[in-house]
DNA sequence: AATTAGCACTTAATAGTTGACAGTGCTAAA
DNA sequence: TTTAGCACTGTCAACTATTAAGTGCTAATT
């Protein structure tokens, strides 16, 4: 258990590496911070903290760091978690509620990162939870046409495809039926399986069968896709802990390895705290943190996560974040 | 003009330091290609290259580096434009053909860096230069819709919106009737203007008309917008020219602004070159070297880009530019 | 008993020094 | 015209002081 004074230092200590990246000496900390103690008070605290796990020193004569349990230590017990009112003006500007839905969760992910300075990235809704609603495939010329495929959740995806020879408006219609006859209800992630099944019938019905049937398999496996958007990458270039290009090639790795992304969270590997509110996680993974929010919308959820340098401004962040999060779905709800 | 042998020497300078990246001195030459002359000769004929401005020293007893006007001279006179059996067999192994129209020009643009380990974009084709074909719009449930905008190119572009109160299907087919009526046969880059002429008959004719307004002005403008992919900008931490990071940053900057990308090739203010097959063009910006290559497919052209460090293997990288378009030029042919 | 002043000690960062080395330009000889 | 030879130049890496920031400990103070 730490003493008021400790964790005055301790809070201190992690607000003032946020901002400066440097490590702190007891001096410093004394200036700027009006303890009413000595530096020699302050160094035996510091001494103290150090034994405990929550600061760290780079080398045997330097100021010290908040080590990861510092910083979830002070996330959990010391961090305010209130935006001052500037911030909360700007969110709101930033904010405004006439985007299209479609584009609300990405415009969000570029807002979180503008109003951080730091990389954010949104991960599903995964697609592969939604149903087939519709299949609509209306013909272009003779010798192409649009299929277009809507969920239950009204997320639409078109797809042009080209025939060799002509194609009638009939066979188009026949195929249509017949798709949306065993298709609809059926999960995404299962339509290519139950597409396969189907393929005999398709063959006694449709001339142009096996082309109609590669382009479906192609607009769905589309739609299953990645799921991962990033905004800000280049905002690493900025953070002074990454102005090595080594550790920049490694992060950069990380961001183009998708799948690493959709697993973070699920592992219980790294060190990972809930946020004050309770909503969003963080978790730190070699030299960067990650704060996450998750959002539901209709049955499907979403991550809206921040990526940055151990030295962030959780405080902010997690507020932004939280944020975001809270209006992602409030779009959907007005929408709907 | 050059003498035989300065030529020599110019283009092995040139190829030296393209695999090398460091300056090449006349000992290095001397034992890498077997020139019959010593080196003392060698030194005269770069000192002599080097007043003709063909070649650098980066200080007073360094090797030589070409100059951008090396380059170019290596570009116009000098370069052999093959490829060898195995850069030809992995380029065909790469391009495979069954990729779909859709994706097959983003696609080249991911080939392509990969290959040649360099970022490379491609702009267009330019939405705007098409025109409207088609407006399908269908009702998704009582209280939403999808609008799919069909160009005569055959590109198709879906928006789903939603309504705040019911809407009936005949309205959205009135909707659709009057749309189609005005706006067929318009070019993208004028539908805006047009929709706005005809607000006063929807008006008229539709009760919800002003969300399908906005709706429908969003659509385009998604349309019109941006159309500049980019793929692999984190090879360029890998270039040993780019390991300042001050350089990185302004090196991602340019790769943020996409409209710099659209104004390039089209100032007079850089070095500029045609490839010696006069189908790319090669420009030198700051740092960077640019070759691109423009593609027509039907009535509209796009160009495909290759970013990286000047020093950069011209010669592989037209080749593989050049097979690329006519990939995609040859791939747009098959499927219309 | 807790705090603090004072001091010896540690380390990183900076600047200067040195020698090796890679390369040039010039001169004089072939 | 070419080349051997040599003096000269700038870079790089290793080494050495020097300084500045900060600590831990001890003894004195409150």
């Amino acid at each position: 258990m730490l003493s008021r004074r400790q964790e005055v230092i301790l809070k201190a200590i992690v607000e003032e590496f946020i901002k400066t990246a440097e490590p702190i000496g007891s001096k410093t900390l004394l200036e700027q911070y009006g303890l009413n103690c000595s530096s020699a008070t302050i160094r035996n605290e510091m001494n103290y903290l150090e034994t405990e796990g929550l600061l760290e020193k780079t080398h045997a004569s330097s100021g010290r760091v908040p080590s990861t349990y510092g910083y979830r230590y002070y996330v959990e017990y010391l961090m305010d978690s209130f935006l001052d009112e500037k911030e909360k003006y700007q969110l709101q500007t930033f904010f405004s509620s006439d985007l299209p839905l479609e584009n609300v969760i990405q415009a969000s992910c570029d807002i979180l990162s503008n109003m951080t300075n730091l990389t954010s990235l949104v991960l599903g809704p995964d697609a592969n939870r939604q149903s087939l609603a519709h299949i609509k495939l209306f013909p272009l010329s003779e010798t192409s046409a649009v299929a277009v495929i809507i969920t239950d959740q009204g997320h639409a995806e078109n797809k042009t495809f080209y025939f060799a020879d002509r194609v009638s408006v009939e066979d188009i219609q026949t195929c249509t039926n017949i798709l949306n006859d065993y298709l609809v209800g059926t999960l995404i992630n299962d339509v290519v399986a139950k597409l396969n099944e189907i393929k005999p019938i398709l063959e006694r019905s449709v001339k142009r069968h096996e082309i109609l049937f590669n382009a479906f398999v192609q607009a769905f496996v589309k739609f299953a896709s990645d799921n991962v958007y990033f905004s800000g990458a280049t905002n690493m270039l900025y953070q002074p802990e990454f102005s090595d290009i080594e550790k920049l090639r490694e992060i950069m790795k990380m961001f183009d390895d998708s799948t690493l992304w959709k697993k973070i969270g699920t592992s219980e590997s790294s060190v990972k705290v809930k946020s004050p509110d309770n909503k969003g996680e963080l978790i730190w993974v070699n030299d960067v943190a990650i704060v996450s929010s998750i959002f539901n919308i209709g049955e499907e959820e979403g991550k809206l996560m921040v990526v940055g340098p151990s030295r962030m401004n959780y405080n902010k962040i997690v507020s932004i974040l939280d944020f975001a999060t809270q209006f992602i779905e409030s779009q959907y709800k007005k929408k709907k």
